[in-house]
DNA sequence: AAGCAGTTTAAACAAGCGTTTTAAATAACG
DNA sequence: CGTTATTTAAAACGCTTGTTTAAACTGCTT
């Protein structure tokens, strides 16, 4: 294993456990068993760091979102659960490329959202826009009622609920097994969110008859 | 003003924008105009004086949130709508209670739950009992169908979907203004995230008969 | 007026941070 | 084999953090 991949590997899931600022380069390259500079020499500073940790997934995540979501446009009516739905294989697949991936992956997508504010927004939307405007698409042809103005609320109180949700899996997957003695993963906690959203999505608009 | 007052309100506004990491002592007694050494003196730390913020609004909520909630029970056949509305007026009244009362509150609210993990929950469940507990009651009366393992999953997806609305409800109402040209104020983000909270948790159980 | 508790002040402390610098070890190649 | 380029290593840099210290100042009571 390189000293490149070590650090990416050991940053990944210090990032994922306590956030971007709250993880030193020191504890990074100490659970690497690397040197300290060895993040400065073969990653420039540490803000490039969390790109490179973060574009690792992205780029194995986004080509096959952005097929699931193109399939979902191309079925005859989709209901707001097909398409959500839509990423639950591409988000799983990401266990196969790396251990923990999807749960750590999510984690990290909270990070970005919450730990430096407008990050993930600009990293999101400047260098993977296909996701994003497929997904939009999709929504819009399972409920082509929701306005723009109501579609752009929605989605964000969306964003907020999967990554919130999934920034505090770990907490979650622990409160359910004490009390209700049940041993989930990540994978259920995706099902679980899937008919929240969509219900939340799918809600009547307010002020305009019933769909 | 006295000193203490002058602390708590610059710690307020700055934790709200930039979260309690993000924040240094030197900023807030510079921003408050008071010596760096008053923060330990009147509040003895860090964490203490964050406690301190918080409990400032949650005394001020607290009880008008109990009553409200308890009034919901106490009608004949509640809908989630009114459960979630009840949180509308209370918010709304810390407004009068400070300037940005409400959307600090909110903010601040959103930082507990991201920046220490673990903070608000146990803030609010050890501090705070009574206003969890009234609310499972409501929703309980308002969707008596929801067992326990559901609600607990779908309060924590509201919650959630609330706290990472209100973190970066500044940058939502931005947006709202410069892609649709609507002045929104907090309080509308509060009426256009109620439907959407009710519809989720108010989705049909996965796999069981219809309400 | 003297004394005293309550506050405020400026300065320093120890620790941790990201980053840079130096030199030594390793690998690659003509 | 010898030279060059790459990678590691340890130490130090400059800076910021929360906290503490000790002295000065305040306003009140005796």
């Amino acid at each position: 294993m390189s000293t490149k991949n070590k650090i990416l590997d050991s940053a990944e899931s210090l990032f994922a456990d306590k956030g971007f600022n709250g993880t030193s380069l020191r504890e990074i390259t100490s659970q690497a068993e690397v040197n300290l500079a060895a993040v400065n020499y073969h990653f420039g500073s540490k803000k490039e760091l969390i790109k490179a940790v973060m574009s690792r997934y992205m780029n194995e995540l986004s080509p096959r979102l952005e097929t699931a979501l193109t399939q979902v446009c191309n079925t005859e009516s989709p209901s707001l659960i097909d398409v959500f739905s839509a990423f639950i294989e591409p988000l799983l697949s990401l266990n196969d490329f790396k251990t923990k991936g999807t749960s750590n992956f999510l984690q990290l997508l909270g990070r970005g959202y919450t730990d430096s504010q407008g990050f993930l927004r600009w990293f999101l939307t400047t260098q993977y826009p296909g996701v994003i405007d497929n997904f939009v698409l999709a929504v819009q042809k399972a409920y082509p009622e929701l306005n723009a103005e109501e579609m752009f609320w929605r989605l964000h109180f969306t964003m907020g609920t999967v990554v919130f949700t999934m920034s505090s899996s770990d907490a979650l997957i622990d409160i359910a097994k004490s009390d209700f003695d049940r041993n989930l993963q990540i994978s259920d906690v995706i099902r679980n969110v899937i008919p929240y959203v969509a219900a939340g999505v799918g809600a009547p608009m307010p002020s305009s008859a019933t769909a």
